[in-house]
DNA sequence: GATCGGCTCCCCCGTGCGGGGGAGGCCCGT
DNA sequence: ACGGGCCTCCCCCGCACGGGGGAGCCGATC
């Protein structure tokens, strides 16, 4: 069965494109469209979707007071997927405290957004710590840090994945990491490449960033 | 012509270690040995050595203060590798201080140890910034970023280096560096490979660490 | 007993990465 | 006028990396 999506936005164009861009998944379907924070409540309760594609910036109620207010009314709540153009990263820090469960550019790329939807649906957290950062920079928006952080506190990465993390943070390679940890190369690769997704970094480089950014590891 | 080598090291186990691994390589030729920072002085002026590799605990003279004295003293001196079994972070970042050109684990591989050699007497700074700090750790020594910070103050990058290795750290690939400073990927390449060779990484995110324990990047 | 998450290991596969060279153009200092 | 540093781009090449599957084992939980 599909993944269903419920679009929470005020610009009708933005829902416009998240609705071509996801609809043309065969295994995702967006059930509906909400315009304001103060919506979204009934049609959770009448639509029961998957995933709610929250915009942060709304009239009514904004995405980190309706996010708070879908996760404490609805039973069996919805996976929460930030959208923003991250003017302010304030606002998606926030809206991860409360619960959210990634967060997503408008910017991004149809197959990022696509690839966002299906993992936060899978119950996977979070997406983009370090792209984030690179987009942040763009608009020259300092942010990020931050953001990491919730990024590593939602990631529930296991003991053996923080274990990974760390060595990778300290620039060991796969088969370093391997004979550290007395067991094989593809048993590493298998925790660095959930760990990778977890953290939503494309490569080893990324998750290093992230863990530095949110103080998992300690820069001195 | 060979590069020329003078060993100076308290212990003639360690001199003879490094003997037998300099000596296997038809480029490089040990000239002489010394067993303290004293006799340093008078064998760099008879032997006119390239590299001399001093370790930093020794008798009378210690490799700091014999460095400083080589320095100050010889015209067109030669290149400083400091050895270190690295008990002591402290010295390592003295002697970088006194104007070492790099440092060396007795326990690297003698690859690495040929490879420093080389490195050096081509007037490259230093290495092995993030491999130190994860021997240093196997030690349960938490050194490591103040010889980050030395590294790098002495890696001597250039501008368009800095900037790379500015937007390594923000994780992005060779391609998008490439896209984003509006140069070919083959040129982004060669930057990174130099900023790899002068800070000692082997890969760009041991490079990215190293940018991070530096202070390079902030953290924040 | 069955189910689930975590850890372990395996396969195939594409490609980005990094090493090793070289080369031309530019500016600058001698 | 020449060399040297820097930036730019090119070649070849091997390999580690990362994606996408699957599978067995164990302990906890239901």
């Amino acid at each position: 069965m599909p993944v269903t999506v419920l679009l929470v936005d005020d610009e009708p164009l933005v829902r416009a494109g998240l609705r071509a861009v996801l609809e043309a998944q065969p295994d995702i379907e967006v059930v509906g469209e909400a315009a304001d924070g103060a919506a979204v409540i009934p049609l959770v309760r009448q639509l029961r979707p998957d995933v709610v594609a929250m915009d942060v910036r709304m009239p009514l109620l904004d995405g980190i007071e309706a996010t708070r207010a879908v996760l404490r009314t609805v039973d069996e709540p919805p996976k929460i997927l930030v959208v923003t153009t991250f003017e302010n990263d304030e606002y998606v820090y926030e809206a991860l405290r409360a619960g959210a469960d990634g967060f997503l550019l408008k910017r991004a790329r149809p197959a990022e957004i696509v690839h966002a939807v299906r993992l936060v649906a899978e119950g996977e957290s979070l997406l983009f710590p370090a792209s984030v950062r690179q987009l942040a920079a763009e608009y020259g928006d300092d942010g990020g840090n931050r953001a990491a952080r919730a990024v590593l506190d939602r990631a529930r990465l296991t003991e053996r994945e923080a274990e990974v993390l760390r060595l990778m943070a300290r620039g060991l390679s796969n088969a370093e990491i391997a004979a550290r940890l007395v067991v094989g190369t593809e048993t590493v690769k298998s925790h660095v490449s959930a760990v990778l997704a977890k953290l939503g970094a494309r490569d080893r480089t990324q998750a290093v960033i992230t863990a530095y950014e949110s103080g998992f590891v300690a820069p001195g």
